[in-house]
DNA sequence: CCTCATAAAGTCATCGGATGACTTTATGAA
DNA sequence: TTCATAAAGTCATCCGATGACTTTATGAGG
């Protein structure tokens, strides 16, 4: 539903076709009409129908096969949820975040190595403290750090769903230049490190949630809009 | 980067004009060349360019103006990262939601109030236990529990993460009929509830790891695909 | 010189047709 | 019945043309 918008044929196609989809006019596995059928349905030409079906594809809900036809591979809306997450309270966005990390050092107290520990101990100090000069790639640097320890979780969902936070975020700290949130210092970095390093996860996860304390009621005093 | 997959063309060039956008060849609110000569740029037909420049508009990185042009909304990739953690593995899946599980539990019990507790033991008993009959209406009567649960955090982020998820498991389980996966009964559920009424985070801790436990080992017995 | 209606140019939206590549099904000989 | 081959069906890609809309250039009138 776009509000507001002039109406063009190719999003309507789009809106048509995945309504019928979500409805389960056909279920998963069927094929769809072939183009020429959709386009006559539609009223609307092969190559607008082309389009349409590509968006889709991309959105998970179709898959085309060449000589073969198209046919449904999901019939439940997926994408919109997660782009809802993104437009939460920067606080909501930063405990789902928090949960993430604490999870993913505890995974990584499992399944740590001496490898992962001195690479997470090379980032921390390539990440260095910071003293003016370029925020964005102050943050880079603290982003590469924090991803690091996820990755050390090994879970390639949390790595995912990290980095779809951290885009976001990174804009809005990018913005709000981050003066009236507390930044964690080296030692409360290393002391995540070396509680992952102990392998034990209670270690870890209170770790990870003494560093995140701070941030947290930072944020619970202010205010968002 | 789709692995073992045929080129076709209009991916290709998806991915070529998506690469050059994150690479800020052109910055926000700037113009892209216009179709005919991305199409000599690319040396496909204006067509292909079309649909590729379609998806990219649908994954939020364009944006087309009619008689005016194309122009660059978003430099940084938001939808791609948690596409592909649905594709992540069952334990992966569980792993995160485990992490969101054990936060929101935390937050629900310093947000806790009468009245959500008493949702919540209605909710339970509305699920009661599964013996034989429709497996799908009781998968959605447990994930309907769970996600009040979530929604006890009045944490908005992890609702929409869990509704990302709850959408492909309910997909996976249903298919494998969860034969293979321990379901926790009414005494571990009713544990979690009296937990958060605690109003203690610790407890609403332990009591949700108490209850993913049998699931995540048995997971880890098990071999995915 | 400035204003502003109008013309011209530029660009996306949509259409139709045509050819190639690939898959599935039908065919027919061994 | 088996299996190579032909035929039909379908998506992939290209080309050309027209319409709709926006932006820019133009030039007359003040």
């Amino acid at each position: 539903m776009q509000p507001l918008t002039k109406t063009n044929l190719a999003d309507t196609a789009i809106a048509a076709i995945r309504s019928e989809i979500v409805a389960k006019r056909w279920d998963i596995g069927e094929k769809l009409p072939n183009e020429a059928t959709l386009s006559a349905m539609l009223s609307v030409s092969r190559g607008t129908i082309r389009e349409a079906v590509r968006v889709l594809v991309s959105q998970g809900f179709l898959e085309t096969r060449q000589g073969s036809g198209t046919y449904v591979l999901s019939t439940t809306d997926t994408s919109t949820p997660l782009s809802m997450a993104r437009r939460a309270s920067l606080r909501d966005q930063f405990e789902a975040r928090c949960a993430l990390d604490v999870e993913a050092a505890r995974l990584a107290a499992l399944r740590q190595t001496p490898e992962i520990i001195a690479e997470l101990r090379r980032l921390l100090e390539r990440r260095g403290n910071f003293e003016g000069g370029d925020a964005a790639a102050f943050i880079e640097r603290d982003l590469a750090f924090h991803k690091a320890v996820i990755a050390a979780s090994g879970n390639r969902a949390m790595i995912d769903i990290y980095d779809f936070f951290a885009a976001s975020i990174t804009e809005t700290i990018e913005a709000t230049l981050g003066a009236e949130i507390p930044e964690p210092d080296m030692q409360a970095h290393a002391d995540i490190i070396d509680a992952i390093a102990t392998g034990e996860p209670a270690k870890a996860d209170a770790a990870v949630r003494r560093f995140m304390a701070p941030i947290l009621s930072a944020l619970d005093r202010k205010i968002f809009s």
